[in-house]
DNA sequence: TTCATGTGTAAGAAAGTTCTGACACGTGAA
DNA sequence: TTCACGTGTCAGAACTTTCTTACACATGAA
């Protein structure tokens, strides 16, 4: 399990990535093999750049990660897969990820450094 | 547990429920008790018709419930509780989930009717 | 009546997300 | 050289979400 425990603010942009029905496909059909961006496209039925920006975003998220690899007539594919992500939440779980959010603290949780 | 398996399209409205953090927040504090509306709006910092819209948004999601009440002196009251959602996301649960989504479907999963 | 408390809703600004279409670059094969 | 395939990015339209301000109503107490 990659990440048991994120920040809240880790939390919110996995949740974020996922709350999305074209990214929740991306990502189911990325749970059955990994893929390139081109021929993933044409298999959901999406352009390109719209691709492109989807995954970007789950791959910042952490749920997905790319990798350019050169195929045998040359070309440069970039190959992603799905991480092995692992999040259960339940509201006691909400209540633990909310004590380390950015911002007006309202809860005495551990404090955190800004984002990068 | 309540939604073990929801719907793709309800996993989705869940999720962006869930991924904001001032809902995240609101969730941590009914998670430790119910509250209504106006307290919690001072609790947490933000305008109540603010947290009235966030509310309505957790509540259409399923994730909270709200119950109108009288308090003592006849004020209306409405309080706010969690539900005990449990959703547990993996990349295999997410491919189940995407199955039952709405739109063009590219996976031979079940079918379901629109939304209501 | 007036004030403090509670409820709800509606209009509009501001900011973010989603999507299309066009552009740029690279390779190998015809 | 041209074509088919791969990569990436940018600009703008369209839509959704977020937030503020202002309004409406109800109650009990002063």
């Amino acid at each position: 399990m990659t990440a048991a425990r994120p920040t809240g603010d880790d939390l919110v942009e996995m949740l974020a990535a996922l709350a999305n029905p074209l990214r929740l496909r991306i990502v189911a059909r990325l749970a059955h093999g990994r893929d390139y961006v081109s021929h993933l496209a044409r298999e959901i039925g999406i352009s390109r750049p719209l691709l492109h920006m989807h995954l970007q975003r789950l791959e910042a998220a952490g749920l997905i990660t790319g990798t350019l690899e050169l195929s045998e007539d040359g070309k440069a594919m970039k190959y992603y897969e799905v991480t092995d992500f692992d999040l259960h939440l339940t509201a006691s779980a909400v209540a633990e990820a909310a004590r380390t959010l950015d911002g007006p603290e309202s809860d005495p949780g551990p404090t955190r450094k800004e984002r990068h």
